[in-house]
DNA sequence: ATGGTCGCTAAGCGA
């Protein structure tokens, strides 16, 4: 089974040598939808993609119900959650202990909506955030949307803690903000709805580089090409009518970013049987 | 221009 064989020592040391001293990793983020409901398809996940680290948003699922023995027995024996009933929730799954492994509270809303923890990459510990950013509702006017308002206020806090950091980090999740034209099946008919207004995007490029972080995923597409990982559930045919969005990110701060091999969407997954509306976004590291 | 669909958790809210 492919998700065992690397945590076999000995497959890490042919491993190891074959690139040069460091195991590359797979980093995956994924919107999930309810962790629960979504277990056929992220262990289908796992055992086609073995990911090294799983980061999920949306889990819904109180930390008493995570399911954790489903991962356990496909080898994933490193189970961080931070979750609440019914919405929001993240967890980190992981094959390799993570270290230092801690929430921060936004808002003051008692939301679950951040977890990060430490893993070592080419002898540095690199700090891994897994983050879901308010969607924000439906209009684009903090003074008569308190949702947005909120999404704003969340954003603030990003940029301002992202500021104080210092060391190797990396951002992912669901930061429910497509910035890019080519981020949104149109730029133009989008441009008043929410996750794609001027404000958001400058705002959300603000956080960016508040941290010095580089936006892997298009790193590695480029800007002039179209992007989504998350597709609407109300369209009749998904894939055709294609109008989705980039809502879903992998930052990583330029040293690390320079690891980066591939980072891309798993477009596939959003056709999965019951599937969540996001697909996954992958990166792999290699020395 | 509107309504279209999901997943909570048990009618309506959030996305």
């Amino acid at each position: 089974m492919a998700a065992l064989e690397t945590t076999d020592p000995q497959q890490d040391v042919l491993q190891s040598a074959a690139t040069g001293g460091a195991l590359p990793i797979k980093i995956v983020s994924w919107n999930i939808n309810s962790v629960r409901l979504r277990m056929p398809i992220v262990e289908k996940l796992l055992l086609d993609h073995a990911p090294d680290i799983l980061c999920l948003q949306e889990t819904k699922c109180p930390d008493g119900s995570f399911p954790s023995s489903a991962f356990q027995r496909l080898g994933y024996k490193h189970i961080y959650f931070h979750g609440q009933k019914g919405y929001h929730g993240v967890a980190m799954i992981a094959r390799r202990p993570l270290e230092n492994v801690s929430s921060k509270e936004f808002c003051q809303m008692g939301d679950t909506r951040h977890i990060a923890a430490d893993f070592e990459w080419l002898g540095r510990p690199v700090r891994l955030h897994n983050f879901y950013v308010p969607a924000g509702g439906d209009v684009p006017d903090p003074e008569v949307n308190d949702k947005f308002a909120h999404k704003l206020q969340f954003l603030d806090e990003m940029e301002a803690w992202f500021a104080e950091f210092e060391g190797e980090s990396i951002v992912v999740g669901d930061l429910n903000i497509a910035p890019y034209e080519n981020d949104v099946w149109s730029h133009k008919q989008l441009s008043k709805v929410v996750s794609h207004t001027p404000l958001e995007c400058e705002r959300l490029e603000t956080v960016r580089e508040s941290g010095g972080f580089v936006d892997c995923m298009r790193k590695h597409t480029p800007a002039s090409e179209k992007q989504f990982s998350w597709w609407s559930y109300r369209a009749k045919d998904w894939s055709k009518a294609d109008k989705g969005r980039r809502l879903d990110h992998i930052w990583m701060t330029p040293a690390t970013a320079a690891s980066t091999k591939e980072v891309y969407v798993l477009r596939e997954a959003r056709g999965w049987e019951k599937p969540s509306d996001h697909a996954p976004v992958i990166a792999v590291l290699a020395p």
